[in-house]
DNA sequence: ATAAAAGTGGGGAAAAGTGGGGTGAAGTGT
DNA sequence: ACACTTCACCCCACTTTTCCCCACTTTTAT
């Protein structure tokens, strides 16, 4: 399960050092790819498995499904630790994302996301600025 | 089950003591994270789980559903206790809450509620005030 | 009144994060 | 085929943060 919200800076060669409490579950194996927003979605082997099925099963004949395949396969590449729990970020990644020097690495459950900490703060402003109509989605949700 | 309000400091370290009365019930795992309002809320695991389950289940290709599991998600830290029954509240939901220094300590039933003290009492305030219409809006709920 | 428990504060060891150098493999160009 | 560059990977060093322990004060219970 990950869980927070961490403020890491990615260096000169491209590294960026995963957050201690996530190596764990990422050790063995785990792909980086790019996200459905302006960030980079890290998964961990099994959901990652179990996502790449779901979508490969989806009629490719339509045209926003081959764009989807192409955004989630094209980018992923498998994410392997250095001895300091570093990984190393491709360029055409970074450059996706926005991504040069500081970013948040922020912990969503089952799936771990990347974003350059300028884009992640102004996320951030804008949910909490919508609190209000979320708590009602979770009012739907019966919680 | 968790009832009362209890005074507590926030150090210089950030670390909050948890009341003693609650301690036993969040021993076995225990969340916090950002509340609708503006506090922190902590969950004890099993109503957390429950709440972390169904916000997954969701749908991620919704835009909505997305911001409302970064809401949740990244807000959240595992709760663990100190030998002193103590826990440390990250600098941005101490931020979130608007907490310095002096915070209220809130049983209610599930949860656990943190607010800083000076929001407390305005919002206890408007709470008391409010008793009587408070009462009529209840009843539409069938209490 | 005394003892025990709860809350608060701070110091020190260990871990996490960051930066940089060196070595070897892969790829490029001549 | 050879020299050269580039990039990934491993190691080492430093700084910062986190965690664990001890000590003190205040409150609660007997």
């Amino acid at each position: 399960m990950f869980l927070g919200e961490f403020q890491h800076s990615v260096d000169q060669k491209g590294r960026l050092a995963i957050p201690a409490k996530f190596r764990e579950e990422l050790a063995d194996g785990a792909v980086v790819t790019r996200g459905l927003d302006k960030c980079l979605v890290i998964y961990p082997r099994t959901e990652w498995e179990e996502l790449a099925e779901k979508v490969s099963r989806l009629p490719q004949t339509q045209p926003n499904v081959r764009t989807l395949s192409r955004l989630l396969f094209s980018g992923a590449v498998d994410l392997s630790l250095d001895s300091q729990g570093r990984t190393i970020l491709p360029q055409y990644l970074r450059e996706y994302a926005g991504i040069t020097a500081n970013v948040a690495v922020i912990g969503l459950f089952q799936r771990v996301e990347v974003w350059s900490l300028e884009d992640w703060n102004a996320v951030k402003a804008t949910t909490e600025a919508a609190g209000g109509s979320l708590a009602e989605q979770l009012a739907d949700l019966g919680i």
